[in-house]
RNA sequence: GGCGCCAUAGCCAAGUGGUAAGGCAGAGGUCUGCAAAACCUUUAUUCCCCAGUUCAAAUCUGGGUGGCGCCUCCA
């Protein structure tokens, strides 16, 4: 497995920490709103990062925290005169909505930083201790930026350059431009909690640290997230948790590009966001992760609806193979004469392609156009077929690597293809009955008024095979 | 100013030295009672431009052009 890290700036080969249990961390949402398709990138993306570990072998324990304490939660339940736990329940309930409808996983830990504060507080105070960290009199605690060594590592900047572009705000109380906050002196009415600083609220940064230190240890293996995180956010949890814990944070730094609109970020504070909510309920969750997953996880997406019809397309294409591949084996006509068409080899070349593709940093288009191939392939032989070159057992073994592949991505799983109202299979059945007849008016006003109800029908050699349509 | 990314067909998108994968859309055909699905053929002599290295460049080097991001909350 080879892995771009952004703290080397290259692809490297992915050595475990402790092979028997792989620790990621992702950055979570914020939970102050529905979360917007490019807040589904990292979720997606990294979900199959998660699906693929496992399928190659490894133990994998993933982490992801809820951002529950913040400046933009807060303000969100002052708008709207609720209390900050009100806002961030609902929207975590939401987004728990989105990421099953996106078909990710749940998480192993799903911390939430307001569940970490006697944490928190002991790591800070541990910073202090060590003179990493510093609070001013008016009860906010600092971390000394410059007294790590290491800072700007992973955003490869240097301290002087970072200083140079660092905003100095009025009436600055830090002892250094670059100093960020772990700890914030609650203002009236903001949540607070009690600390040896006076009353207060945890910094951002200081929650992820603490997070993946409460929930993996002092070192993990992989750390993902949005490029916008590399600086200040993860540059920072670096310094806090390396400052701390005395040890390498995370071997590992995967970043996720960002889906733009018109080529410009999507992005909350810009408002040029689509959400997943709104998309999902005209097109479905499934177009959104097969969008994620069709180009390099690195790469820009420029998000558009003509994408997402496109993504549909596909989908009906992978979607009607494995019908097929279903029709067959329901409807045994199959042969039971052995031949090479579908032999292992061939299904075993087919599976190490879509591994070797995943394996080179998590290629997940390369790896999607192995599963058409397959396509191709099969499809060639069932529709040329005079059922003689298949038998069952072939079928069965193409089905379940397609679907095992499938799995990996996470794909193929939202659509519900079977029809089972009597009354229509009573119908194909009268149209059955005409068309042996010839009566191709009363056949075809049948199949018109099916398709009119979603419910499309193919003539095969086999019979009749008949699926419900998604509508757009 | 510092750091970094991107440019491949109508659209999307792989491909980091050996002669342009895959998907969508389009055109023609086969199959079909007609459809649908599927298959076949077709759609980039060329990868933003220029120069260089090389037997060989989308791929490496240098220089342009255009677009974007981070450095302030963001995935």
């Amino acid at each position: 497995m080879k892995f771009y890290n952004t703290l080397t700036r290259q692809k490297e080969k992915f050595i475990p920490i402790d092979s028997e249990k792989l620790k990621i961390y992702a950055c979570g949402p914020t939970v102050y709103n529905y979360i917007h398709i490019g807040n589904a990138r990292p979720i997606c993306v990294f979900d199959v990062l998660r699906r693929f570990l496992k399928y190659i072998g490894y133990n994998v324990c993933f982490v992801q925290n809820f951002t529950d304490i913040d400046d933009k939660i807060i303000k969100r339940a002052i708008e709207e005169n609720v209390s900050y736990v009100e806002v961030s329940e609902k929207y975590m309930e939401e987004y728990k909505e989105d990421s099953s409808g996106l078909n990710v996983m749940e998480a192993d830990s799903h911390p939430k930083a307001s569940e970490c504060i006697a944490e928190i507080i002991e790591m800070i105070s541990d910073l202090i201790s060590k003179g990493y960290a510093y609070a001013v009199a008016s009860g906010d605690v600092y971390f000394r930026a410059r007294k790590f060594n290491e800072y700007g590592k992973l955003s490869k900047q240097t301290i002087d350059t970072l200083k140079s572009g660092a905003r100095v705000e009025v009436g600055e109380i830090k002892e250094d431009p670059l100093d960020f906050a772990l700890w914030k002196a609650s203002k009236p009415g903001e949540p607070h909690w009690d600390s040896p600083w006076g009353s207060g609220r945890p910094g951002w940064h200081i929650e992820c640290s603490v997070m993946a230190k409460k929930y993996l240890g002092n070192s993990i293996d992989i750390h993902c997230g949005g490029q916008d995180l590399i600086f200040p956010h993860h540059e920072n949890e670096i310094a806090q948790s390396q400052c701390c814990n005395g040890v390498k944070f995370a071997n590992y730094w995967l970043h996720n590009g960002y889906i733009n609109i018109d080529n410009k970020k999507m992005s909350k504070s810009l408002n040029n966001f689509f959400t997943v909510r709104e998309i999902s309920e005209k097109y479905g969750y499934e177009p959104i992760r097969y969008l994620m997953i069709s180009s390099h996880y690195r790469s820009p997406i420029n998000y558009s609806e003509e994408i997402i019809k496109q993504c549909i397309s596909s989908l009906d294409r992978l979607y009607q193979f494995r019908e097929n591949l279903n029709f067959l084996i329901e409807n045994d006509n199959l042969s039971n004469c052995n031949t090479d068409m579908c032999n292992n080899n061939i299904l075993q070349e087919f599976k190490d392609r879509f591994i070797e593709c995943m394996e080179d940093d998590l290629n997940t288009a390369d790896a999607i156009s192995v599963l058409f191939d397959m396509v191709k392939k099969y499809n060639t032989i069932i529709n040329c077929s005079d059922n003689t070159v298949l038998n069952k057992e072939d079928v069965l073994k193409i089905l379940d690597l397609f679907d095992e592949l499938c799995k990996v991505l996470g794909i193929l799983y939202e659509r519900n293809l079977k029809v089972d109202s009597e009354e229509i299979i009573s119908l194909i059945n009268e149209r059955e009955e005409a068309r042996k007849n010839k009566n191709w008016a009363v056949a075809d006003r049948i199949r018109d008024e099916l398709k009119n109800r979603n419910v499309v029908l193919e003539d095969t050699a086999n019979g009749v095979k008949w699926y419900i349509e998604q509508k757009y």
